[in-house]
DNA sequence: ATTTGTGCAAATCGTTTGCATCTGA
DNA sequence: TCAGATGCAAACGATTTGCACAAAT
């Protein structure tokens, strides 16, 4: 059984992919799902996020700009990235892999996870364990 | 020449310190500086250290502990670590290494920067150069 | 005397929350 | 129907700033 068809426009990816991750299909969950996940890896703040809505055309609150993107990142299809004490990042690529981050431009990339490799690790402290081990690459414009 | 002593149970090199960096050796910058350099390597934030001065007998106003710590942080003194969102931390260890991050407590600690090797780094996009490779080891409980 | 720093309170920025209203199954 | 989601505006926490006053050279 088939529901109505209300964006007929859009492709259902987004779709399984909430429901899948237990979320409710809304409207908005499927419009910021399609604006994430439908161009390859992506690094995005709040604020980007709702601009491009915005700019989409589509309206959203800013509010549920920032709760979609922790309901996301509880269910797993987001990770957080920090690389900036004023703004929180919210990073597509949920496997293991590292970043570069042009600070000027407040851009990140990705370094992908076998590329790079942390070697000589001390032993963590006593009672504590690695949770994980974050690479950031800082750039700046060259000379 | 000797200037009046007016923290007789201070000693002065802080005050070195101070003018080494082209900063005037105010009483308040003294006694931060005091609290930040006379214990080894410390990682701080802003309110931390606010909190610590107070307990200490000596109070400042917490916009002047921020204003001291990015003059600090310009002067070469302190370095910023970015491991947090939300706060930001100054390290009074400038030289190169890397950090243990246990995010339940807020505490960091330092890696030796001889210790810990980061292979396989990518080149840098066209126009960019590496300002610097940070690795944030973060921690949980031991199970 | 002049320059530089300090303290306070108000302003700002990004983020979060409470709650009345709306929506999807 | 009705649990769950959304939007708004107000609340928030960390940080910054403007400006009158105080201290250092």
């Amino acid at each position: 059984m088939v529901g109505h068809r209300r964006d007929a426009d859009l492709p259902d990816d987004a779709v399984a992919r909430l429901r899948e991750a237990g979320l409710r299909p809304t409207r908005q969950r499927r419009r910021l799902a399609d604006l994430l996940f439908r161009q390859g890896d992506r690094h995005v703040t709040a604020e980007l996020l709702h601009q491009e809505a915005d700019e989409s055309g589509f309206h959203v609150s800013l509010a549920t700009v920032y709760n979609t993107l922790h309901q996301f990142t509880a269910a797993g299809l987001l990770r957080q990235v920090v690389v900036d004490s004023s703004r929180k990042y919210f990073d597509t690529n949920t496997g293991p892999h590292q970043h570069f981050y042009d600070e000027a431009e407040g851009r990140l990339t990705d370094i992908a996870g076998d590329d790079i490799t942390v070697s000589g690790l001390p032993a963590p402290p006593a009672g504590m364990a690695v949770a994980s081990v974050d690479v950031v690459v800082r750039l700046r414009p060259a000379r």
